[in-house]
RNA sequence: GCGGAUGUGGUGAAGUGGUUAACACAUCGGUUUGUGGUACCGACAUGCGUGGGUUCGAUUCCCAUCAUCCGCCCCA
């Protein structure tokens, strides 16, 4: 054992290959589910220019403040570890001109990938940790709103959960945003002193913020706040509706929180968050799923006046989820044949026989440490093999091999160059590479 | 950035300031000659996160450090 044991940095995690598969199962129940709402995969790069998520995230967030990953190349490019994945698909839309009229709109797109947040890690909450996520450019109609929202609603439903919340709430235009503001901070104002140590801070920082405080006595204070609903412009105040029937029209249980505030600055109007209830993820209801409108993003960007709307969900606190409340997972996918060699030459027969196997389209597996016949039965057994194919020196010697069905422990001796040319007829099982998915 | 807990083999987990670090699971081997989930037998940490310190002597005491878990902030 060498002394120095490298570990991983604070914050991340190894998937090892025997947990991928779930992952897969998510990723690309995801990709179905997307593509048939016509959505489809967009990859950025892992850093961009500081500036586009200084400019987009806004200072006030902490996620810009103090949990960046940001850096010098050896250029001296101020760059960072994208820390959401909405700036960067805003971005690429804009340098790459999809504003532009050859392209349908709504322009579609969904990202999956790692994401980057220097904090202190807790229950799914790395500091690389992954998000799926979608945007929609050039289109503010109320009914994309929903639909988007529908959309993750699906994609939480088609996984199995069924605990969900959504909970939605306006943010209204700039001018709704701004006079709300002022009567916040107004209303705030004879309150400062009793509110928390955080919350005063969030008064200065980012008042807004103060409404969705987890301290009790706030949220005292906030239980008479004026509401932001009070303050929509008439534009606002008809989306607002609009919404709120197109969400109906869907059949989609929803709950209007006016307190609900995201923690990024570039929203506005539509914003929402999908909530459930689990002792793996904390107390109470807490967030899978959170996005929403930013009309003004693509403009900050550089391009031209366009409206935007998106969520993201965090992978690692789904799967933490998935498996408490013991959602449909994929299983482990079975081993259709393992070949068992044993004795002189026989090593080479078994080579070339994992090989046909495979090349039938069955998965195949082997001992490759010269174990004894009884210790191969056994590996056979515990990786749930259907077939083992023995190749003894007495099979070698006749140029066969035997076949047994480790279900029903039937054996027969066929011959080797049968088994090249004709195996499948002698399996009862059609191949199984895919992964198949258990109701846990 | 703040607070609390933890860190012994592949896993779970006992344990003590002093020569061989329990036990269980897993793994590997064996139980006479080529056939699998049982049973029995055996093997398996020169090491107790890392680095210092105290001591005649530390895995056990002290300090630091790293990491993990939980909570706050923030957020997915």
């Amino acid at each position: 054992m060498g002394k120095n044991i490298y570990q991983k940095p604070k914050g991340t995690a190894d998937l090892m290959p025997e947990n991928s598969a779930q992952w897969h199962y998510v990723e690309e129940t995801a990709r179905l589910l997307f593509s048939d709402y016509q959505y489809h995969e967009i990859r950025t790069p892992i850093f961009e220019s500081f500036e586009v998520f200084s400019r987009t995230s806004g200072d006030t967030s902490d996620v810009v403040t103090k949990e960046m990953y940001d850096f010098k190349d050896k250029g001296d490019r101020h760059l960072a570890l994208r820390p959401e994945g909405t700036a960067g698909v805003v971005r690429a839309f804009v340098e790459n001109k999809r504003f532009g009229p050859e392209f349908a709109k709504p322009y579609k797109a969904f990202y999956i990938g790692p994401m980057f947040r220097y904090e202190r890690p807790q229950a799914g909450r790395m500091r690389q940790f992954h998000q799926i996520g979608v945007e929609a450019f050039g289109s503010t109609a109320p009914t994309l709103d929903a639909e988007v929202i529908a959309m993750a609603v699906d994609f939480f439903q088609t996984l199995g959960l069924t605990n969900l919340k959504v909970v939605v709430n306006t943010l209204g235009d700039q001018a709704s945003r701004d006079a709300y503001r002022t009567a916040l901070i107004a209303y705030l104002k004879p309150h400062f002193d009793d509110l928390s140590a955080d919350s005063q801070v969030r008064f200065e920082k980012n008042p807004l913020r103060v409404l969705d405080s987890k301290d009790s006595a706030d949220q005292a204070i906030v239980d008479g706040a004026p509401s932001i609903l009070d303050y929509l412009s008439e534009d606002a105040q008809a989306r607002w509706g609009a919404l709120q029937a197109a969400l109906e029209a869907l059949g989609i249980n929803y709950e209007v929180d006016a307190n609900v505030v995201r923690g990024l600055d570039y929203y506005n109007h539509t914003i929402f968050e999908i909530m459930t209830q689990s002792p793996a993820l904390g107390h109470g209801w807490t967030t899978i799923a959170g996005g929403g409108r930013y009309n003004g993003l693509v403009e900050e960007l550089g391009g031209p006046e366009m409206p935007g709307i998106g969520f993201g969900i965090g992978l690692e606190r789904l799967m933490l989820l998935l498996e408490a409340e013991h959602a449909a997972l994929p299983s482990t996918p079975p081993l259709d044949v393992y070949v068992i060699s044993q004795g002189a030459g026989t090593d080479l027969a078994a080579l070339q026989m994992v090989q046909a196997v495979r090349s039938f389209g069955y998965s195949a597996d082997r001992d490759y440490l010269d174990r004894k016949l009884k210790a191969q039965f056994k590996t056979a057994d515990r990786q749930n093999a259907r077939y083992t194919i023995v190749i003894g020196e007495r099979e070698l010697a006749e140029q066969s091999a035997n076949l047994k069905n480790l279900a029903t422990h039937e054996e027969i001796t066929v011959k080797l160059a049968e088994l090249y040319t004709n195996l499948p007829a002698y399996l009862e099982t059609e191949p199984s590479q895919e992964e198949g998915v258990d109701e846990a």
